[in-house]
DNA sequence: ATCGTTCCCGACAACGATTGCATAAAATTT
DNA sequence: AAATTTTATGCAATCGTTGTCGGGAACGAT
């Protein structure tokens, strides 16, 4: 069957499509009795209102975008679980896309979903994404955004992160604590926010203990794992370090799989912190500490500030940036 | 800026709006210096033709709904990554939801989806869907859907799925030719089209080397963690299996999990063999055999088909349902 | 009987784009 | 010069819904 619309009902009963509307949402200049009449021919015939036409006469759809570099990452699909918790409690869509770490591919996926009146966006920066004009663009005209995760720099923007710069010492404290002395900084694109913050926690940890800040121990690796693996080689034969902190899911897998592929050798007694959410992370060995994000707190704290700037419960409050503590999960 | 309208583009070039619609999509029954005016024109103001006005107009929208269980779920964004290939490249966005295994959702985004016009439907059924009317209803009036790895037992629908029984079966005759006799299979429930399918795909290999079928080795587990320790647990203690046939990556690290946590004391030289795309099976230990489904491929393959209806371009061709080869990866 | 209210409802336009039909002007044929 | 065809454009309807405006009927007040 072809979706009934508000004409048809208008036919069936003999009234105007104006009438019917009102009827529908039960306007106080419509007669009871009317009224009556199309709310229980309308449920009969199951009618539901054409969102397309909705969103043509209102400019907007009910409907917010997400724009994640991977869905196939347990941090982002969590995030996106908790985005989708609040927006469904409060009645709104969530449309998915994936930049794949391309600024190209973000870039389509913002305007596609501006064009088709998304009523908001939420996106966790591409890895290649070195300027965000082509968000700020639509932002500067009202359209209502909140970066999470990896963020710009830029100053008046709502942003949820993270406390990345905290973790990062937490962890780096423990490895010194537990006396490592060579600590190995294996990371993502220095272009990324949480790359510098977790790289300036890392420091800051070394200085307080007063180890020195060796730039040779810090690798930072793009998106092949042989670049990651050449890294971990490199260190290892050349520096020997006792632990190592990984940045991310990624990195801190392809640690385990050039161990277990013998790419490497690994000291005896070494030890890997990793910056990540994986979900196997206490399966593997050698054991692997991590921090973990609040993924799904991360996802609803972003989810909750958009819809309050879309529905204007946020009156007053101007730009914040919500940092969010990490777990340490020492194994 | 508001995003500028045909009307626009035909108030400031004193032409309708007719004129400006045909320049655009070069109709031959415009002047050559009048389309170049306009195309001109809308290129400087950077012109888009609005998506929803189109889709109201022509009753489609050039974007696909895809409506998994999870995205947290390797095979499943291996899926979606296929799908979002085909339908990028043949110019269709794809509109991603979760049913989270709940029946609810499920049809809740079925609905939705079709509201919405997307052009057609892949869908891989939820853990707790009993029956396809809520998707067969709309398919009845011609709505394109194709059906992929969890799917229906209805006969008249394109499916296209993994060869569950051959990965199973092969799998299976692994591990006797290993040696192993008691073999364990704790599966999804037994109403998923692939529990159904991988169940006698172990069963046939079962007979074929003249080992009897101990139904008391097959655990069927709903989605809570505790269930799987607890099947995992009485089997160890009541049968002492020598191998261990896993029917989904849940399962799969539910086993490691409990065998980490203590749970579980393993009997020794146990075989773990998994039906899982999880992407950390080679880092795990015990090691863990698998058998991989193509994914992607199977996202490729289902989408083409999806696409090739919706274009018509399968006249002739009737119902089919497509099995993909699966890849054994022996540890 | 006239006026002002109140109640209930319908006509019309609008959102942005496409398209069948009509038509004016220009070009061509007779 | 008249008739016909071609070329180029505009008008209006359409998709489904809502908001603005206006108006008829019924009623009470004057």
């Amino acid at each position: 069957m072809e979706p009934i619309t508000i004409k048809d009902i208008a036919k069936a009963l003999n009234i105007s499509t104006s009438t019917v509307s009102r009827a529908l949402r039960g306007s106080y200049e419509i007669n009871t009795e009317t009224k009556k009449l199309v709310m229980e021919y309308a449920e009969k015939m199951n009618y539901r209102p054409n969102p397309i036409a909705l969103s043509l006469k209102e400019n907007r759809s009910r409907a917010i975008g997400v724009i994640v570099p991977e869905i196939a990452n347990n941090f982002f699909s969590q995030a996106i679980n908790g985005i989708e918790n609040i927006a469904y409690n409060r009645g709104y869509h969530v449309v998915i896309f994936q930049s794949h770490e391309s600024y190209e591919r973000e870039m389509v996926n913002v305007q596609h979903l501006f064009a088709r009146k998304v009523d908001g966006l939420l996106i966790s920066l591409s890895g290649s994404t070195r300027d965000v004009n082509h968000i700020e663009n639509y932002r500067e005209n009202n359209f209502p955004v909140v970066y999470f995760d990896r963020v710009p720099e830029i100053t008046d923007a709502h942003k949820v992160v993270a406390d990345n710069f905290d973790g990062a010492f937490r962890a780096t404290e423990y490895m010194i604590q537990q006396g490592k002395r060579t600590i190995a900084h294996i990371t993502s694109p220095p272009v990324l926010s949480i790359t510098q913050e977790r790289l300036a926690g890392y420091k800051a940890a070394l200085e307080k203990y007063g180890l020195p800040i060796r730039e040779e121990l810090i690798k930072f690796c793009y998106f092949s794992p042989e670049e990651a693996f050449n890294a971990i080689d490199s260190l290892i034969k050349n520096y020997q370090p006792d632990a190592f902190f990984t940045a991310s899911d990624r990195l801190a897998l392809n640690c385990y799989e050039a161990h277990k592929k013998k790419i490497i050798e690994l000291p005896k007694d070494v030890m890997f912190f990793g910056f990540t959410n994986l979900n196997v992370a206490h399966l593997l060995e050698p054991p692997l500490s991590t921090i973990v994000q609040p993924a799904l707190e991360l996802g609803q704290t972003a989810a909750e500030i958009l819809l309050d700037i879309i529905e204007n419960k946020r009156r007053g409050k101007g730009y914040e940036t919500i940092k969010l503590k990490t777990d340490l999960h020492i194994r």
